[in-house]
RNA sequence: GGGCGAUUAACUCAGUUGGCUAGAGUGUCACCUUGACAUGGUGGAAGUCGGAGGUUCGAGUCCUCUAUCGCCCACCA
């Protein structure tokens, strides 16, 4: 056996487990193997990312799920990868060009491109660095990146059969535009955030009238791009408008006043402006009323030759300067100050501007129907269930999906045109001439896709989809996809439409929504806060296995965690307590052979079984917890036993057997103390992979598996015949224990100062058994002497108090304060005849005793004898104290 | 405007199909450097379970209303 060190040192110890494992390919699998597969696909982190607290829980979840999949000896990979997010990878660069006081423009698409790789090839793989700092098992072998060649792959074929079916196309639609990243943005990347904006009414005039009317607008620059004034139909006030014209100020446009059933008579004054190209409703009914278009604004978000005198103007200057010549026209009716929701751009923050734009689509609702149906029956289902709406809501009302991104980095749409007869087709090879007229004259389409036209594909296309091979097969669906609730819409949802779609299954059974990290304020972590704890500090501070141990101990399913730096030191705390158990073993198992586990049933004190007792309730504990996903209390169950069971009560007692118990005792003590130690080491291996490796192989263990990482998962309770009973006396053990001590410690006794105690016990057979365990409670309550009598009666006062073997008394030298056990014994009295008076109330009230069910009758009875029972004691003892 | 979550000890949180005499960790107080561990041990104090109704023999748990905080969704200009 290697000796352990007298502390525990993380950074080495975590260092060289993780490389060995490694190098021994501990992390990998392969179809050809066989057996049960267990599958599960990060969440691709973006190539640009930085391990944030997130990650941290969510990779730690997948790697619990993970390691215990593999200790069941399923065929397990884990399959790692980073997505390499358009945008804002894009943004990394340009923001580098800038420094070198450069643009993309000034490198060209081709330069650029290779610069992002450069980028990449530099950079990318800071994440995956960082993941494995945290211990995460992932098949590094298998690790995949979304710009990879099999994976756009699979985005070409994707793309062709989703536009052969008339599921892609290309349309004309007021899409989200951020003017900062100049290019359209899905409906998900624009964040709605609440401002308090102004609501701007303005007045038009009716052509031809004395007659002004007052329209209103968040956006009043878009009044250079109306093409019309609308009303309700049936709104009495200005049926006489209805085909009147409107004369613009500042423009002199004449536009006509229509009508629509879209306008809302009661908001604000029943007149709607119409800017069909930046207003989605505006531009339906530009639609159905055929009215014109007009862009105010270029794609930087400056306002174009239609904006009149203010073209060249940044849109909000525009806004500003326009407000003020309408202002000196007399031209606005009033201001007011308006709450409503803006969209921002999700990767720059920017407003978003909506304008009219040619784009790109994927028709959802034929994808979605079945996607809506594998969760409807259960094929798929989110924990916790309450996700289930949250993803329907979404389904239900599913709108069409902007793909197309005017960057340069990604996945190039695979659409081509001729110029010479204008046909137009998708192909996943870079087409030089045209299939219909064979023109060379062609061109590809200039946009990239979505980021998450990649991502949506993950779990196949890491398999290497659209080839139909054996890992594809073997591997997929995967199990259980782990991730946060902010990516449902862009990610989840999509996956299981897109597995539906080409795999004809889902991706994944099930859908384990986490909570977002927090800091101890509540507050989102985030770099501008600068609230951010960084796992990497956390890990150089305390260990990779603390933070695990942490984080998941304090993860309730689904709910927000709330950190802050302290919060890891239950890990580390843990960490060390197990360390120095696994030391105390260490130091009397010299000359004992920890194979040798296989102690005789027969022989097991009660001591012994009440252990392995805890040791079962463990297992079946930690094993329902992780089918559960509540990790947290899986993680207590564990810390309880480690730290409880095994070190408080069970160590203690084994301290008599084997300082001064016989060579047959003390093997026996060691072999159930291995044996559980052992199987416990395995329970938390997933949660603490280091520490439980170092220990395994430095308790001796690897001879049965040589990582604790293929060690046998213990499934289910290992023990069997184990007498309740026995295991109840050593409860009651326990609370005569703590009874002892409390009466320590009230008479101030320091743990120098002996005592002598006398048990009167409950019944001989408890006597008995006191007797046989006298050596461990008098270690334990520092006893000069114990003695055990059914029928002793205290001669003079004496320290008492009730346990559930029966009363126990301390005899000291010295006064003893006769008033304060008086009162003691009075408060405990008062206690229990309160409670009494609760079960007598309840067993009187005959709709409890009829309608209540038996057991629940049962306890309450015998709750009732004991406290009756008890609290005669008690008045017989201040009796006595009292005579 | 719609939906979801939270509200339990000083703090951060558990509490599963109602059976609770409401738990844990941290902090706090007292004692303890005892032959695994002071990153520790022993013991203590600390809660009208946000509020109001209701269902029930029984409510922290279920229902209704309500307050506060947080999140998500939403094309009323």
């Amino acid at each position: 056996m290697a000796e352990l060190s007298k502390t525990y040192d993380p950074k080495q110890v975590e260092e060289k487990w993780y490389a060995k494992w490694m190098a021994d390919g501990r992390f990998h699998g392969e179809s050809k193997e066989g057996g049960d597969p267990f599958c599960i696909v990060i969440p691709p982190p973006n190539v640009t990312g930085i391990l944030h607290m997130g990650h941290a829980l969510n990779n730690n979840i997948q790697d619990v799920l993970t390691r215990v999949a593999r200790m069941q000896g399923k065929n397990t990979v884990w399959v790692p990868g980073t997505d390499h997010a358009g945008i804002a990878t894009q943004n990394v660069v340009e923001r580098q060009l800038a420094k070198e006081g450069m643009n993309r423009d000034d490198l060209g698409r081709e330069k650029f491109v290779e610069r992002v790789w450069d980028w990449k090839h530099e950079y990318g793989s800071t994440i995956s660095n960082q993941l494995k700092k945290l211990g995460a098992s992932c098949d590094w072998e298998r690790e995949r990146f979304t710009m990879d060649e099999g994976l756009s792959e699979a985005v070409l074929e994707i793309f062709c059969r989703l536009y052969d079916k008339d599921l892609i196309y290309r349309g004309n639609r007021i899409i989200n535009w951020c003017s900062r990243c100049q290019t359209a943005l899905s409906d998900e990347e624009s964040e709605h955030i609440d401002v308090e904006g102004a609501l701007y009414h303005l007045r038009y005039a009716v052509k031809g009238k004395k007659r002004k009317i007052v329209v209103a607008t968040t956006r009043p620059e878009t009044m250079l791009g109306d093409t019309a004034v609308a009303v309700n139909p049936r709104d009495e006030r200005y049926k006489d408008l209805i085909g009147e014209t409107i004369v613009l100020p500042i423009t002199n446009r004449e536009i006509p006043i229509i009508a629509d059933d879209y306008v809302d008579p009661e908001f604000g004054t029943g007149l709607v402006k119409v800017t069909p190209a930046h207003v989605p409703n505006d531009f339906e009914m530009g639609l159905s009323h055929d009215l014109p278009q007009i862009n105010v604004m270029t794609d930087t978000g400056i306002m174009n030759e239609n904006a009149g005198p203010y073209e060249g103007l940044d849109r909000f200057e525009c806004r500003k300067e326009l407000m003020e010549d309408l202002k000196s026209g007399g031209l606005v009716e009033k201001v007011d100050v308006h709450q409503h929701a803006v969209g921002h751009c999700y990767r720059c923050d920017t407003v978003v501007e909506p304008r009219l734009s040619p784009q790109w689509f994927v028709k959802m609702k034929p994808l979605a129907r079945p996607a809506i149906e594998a969760v409807n029956d259960g094929r798929i289902k989110f924990v916790p269930e309450r996700w289930n709406k949250t993803y329907m809501g979404w389904m239900e009302n599913i709108r069409d999906w902007c793909i197309s991104r005017q960057i340069w980095w990604g996945h190039r749409i695979p659409i081509f045109y001729c110029d010479d007869c204008n046909h137009e087709w998708a192909s996943k090879t870079a087409d030089s001439a045209c299939p219909k007229c064979q023109s060379s004259n062609v061109r590809q389409d200039e946009d990239v896709l979505d980021t998450w036209f990649s991502s949506w594909l993950w779990p196949f296309s890491v398999f290497g989809w659209p080839e139909n091979n054996d890992d594809l097969k073997f591997y997929y669906p995967s199990k259980t996809l782990v991730t946060g609730n902010e990516i449902i819409f862009f990610w989840v949802a999509r996956m299981i439409m897109s597995g539906l779609e080409v795999m004809d299954d889902i991706p994944f059974d099930t859908v384990y929504i986490h909570g977002t990290v927090r800091d101890d304020q509540g507050r989102k972590m985030s770099k501008s806060l600068g609230n951010s704890i960084d796992p990497l500090d956390i890990i150089e501070k305390y260990s990779s296995d603390a933070l695990r141990f942490s984080l998941l101990m304090i993860t309730a399913t689904g709910q927000d965690v709330y950190i802050s730096d302290d919060k890891f030191e239950i890990g580390r705390n843990f960490g060390t307590k197990i360390w120095n158990a696994a030391r105390f073993m260490e130091m009397h198992s010299e000359g004992f052979d920890v194979k040798d586990l296989a102690f005789s049933e027969a022989d097991l004190t009660p001591d012994d079984q009440h252990l392995l007792a805890k040791l079962n309730e463990a297992i079946a504990s930690t094993n329902e917890n992780l089918q559960r996903y509540r990790f947290n209390d899986a993680t207590l169950a564990l810390y309880d036993f480690f730290w409880h069971s095994y070190c408080d009560w069970y160590l203690e007692y084994a301290k008599p057997v084997l300082f001064r118990g016989t060579r047959e005792q003390k093997k026996h003590t060691l072999q159930v103390m291995h044996f559980s130690f052992s199987t416990a080491l395995r329970l938390l291996h997933p949660f603490m992979p280091f520490q439980t490796e170092e220990l395994w192989h430095g308790m001796g263990y690897s001879h049965s598996a040589d990582s604790i990482m293929v060690a046998p998962w213990p499934e289910k309770p290992v023990v069997t015949g184990i007498d309740a009973k026995i295991v109840k006396y050593v409860d009651g053990k326990h609370d005569l224990i703590r009874v002892g001590r409390i009466l320590r410690a009230e008479y101030n006794l320091t743990n120098k100062q002996t005592a002598v105690f006398n048990i009167r016990a409950a019944t001989e057979r408890v006597a008995k058994q006191i007797e046989v365990d006298k050596d461990s409670i008098m270690a334990l309550l520092k006893a000069e002497e114990i003695n055990v009598d059914v029928d002793f009666a205290p001669s003079g006062a004496m320290p008492s108090g009730m346990s559930a073997l029966g009363t126990i008394y301390m005899s000291i030298e010295g006064l003893v304060n006769v008033d304060a056990e008086i009162a003691k014994l009075a408060a405990e009295l008062d206690e229990v005849t309160g409670h009494l008076a609760n079960v007598k109330k309840k067993l009187s009230n005959e709709n409890f005793v009829s309608k209540a069910p038996k057991e629940v009758v049962a306890v309450q009875e015998k709750r009732q004898d004991e406290l009756i029972e008890k609290s005669e004691k008690l008045k017989k003892m201040i009796d006595m104290l009292n005579s």
